[in-house]
DNA sequence: TTCCAGCGCG
DNA sequence: CGCGCCGGAA
């Protein structure tokens, strides 16, 4: 079965560019902007990233506030700071064993650093990778993380799966069912999270007086150390 | 409306 | 373990 997945992945694999290295770095700075957040989003903002801040080092010397400008946009803003600090502590004191140890790195960022970067043999598990082995009642081994992150991503679909594609429909007990759907989620026109990205995006273009922005959007950004306030003024964190 | 390579807190 | 976190595009 997981020879049939490699077949299918060596005809279909995505050309992802975080797929052309085995950096760390590289691979810890694409899989937090993963995190939540779908891939054609992230690609340019991955490539930019890299060519501002190539190494660990160059990201730790930043300020938190061109950090989260680099960020804008890509939502979860709070991990834009925390692959920050987690820059700032490798730069400090070398990778870790226990990557979990890394702000914003949890099981699965750090096994597919891992995997993807560290050639060890652990299966990254995310949300796609586990639907297809719910589905297949397979056991899957680490060399097929590629592969299953592209099955679950473009063919095995949590609601409408595409089994006509699919190399392993002969032998899935799952063929042609779909999943619950997930939680709702309101309107974004007129949304709270909609004026938050705005006050965000008018501190991130200057610093503003306080007078000028949305109170409850600038509490919801200084809880989370997005802005600081001080003096009738919001801006960044210095 | 629903989707999205999770994490961290209570 | 359940829940809130972000933003936009399809």
């Amino acid at each position: 079965m997981e020879s049939l997945l490699l077949i299918w992945y060596g005809r279909s694999s995505r050309d992802l560019p975080w797929r052309r290295t085995k950096d760390p770095y590289a691979i810890l700075v694409s899989e937090v902007m993963l995190q939540q957040t779908q891939v054609d989003r992230v690609v340019p903002r991955y490539l930019a990233w890299l060519e501002r801040w190539p190494t660990c080092e160059a990201l730790a010397a930043a300020s938190p506030a061109e950090v989260i400008r680099e960020w804008q946009g890509l939502g979860y803003n709070r991990r834009a700071l925390a692959l920050h600090r987690a820059a700032q502590a490798i730069a400090a004191d070398g990778w870790p064993d226990d990557l979990t140890e890394l702000p914003g790195v949890g099981p699965y960022t750090a096994a597919a650093i891992r995997s993807f970067a560290l050639g060890e043999d652990v299966l990254p598990r995310d949300v796609n990778v586990e639907r297809v082995l719910r589905r297949t009642g397979h056991r899957f081994g680490s060399a097929a993380a590629q592969a299953l992150m592209d099955l679950g991503a473009t063919i095995c679909l949590a609601r409408v799966p595409r089994c006509a594609r699919c190399p392993l429909a002969d032998r899935c007990p799952s063929r042609g069912t779909r999943d619950e759907p997930a939680r709702k989620q309101g309107r974004f026109e007129g949304s709270f999270r909609q004026r938050r990205a705005a006050a965000l995006r008018a501190v991130a273009s200057a610093p503003r007086s306080l007078a000028d922005i949305d109170p409850e959007a600038v509490a919801a950004l200084a809880r989370d150390g997005l802005v600081v306030v001080d003096g009738g003024l919001v801006r960044l964190p210095a």
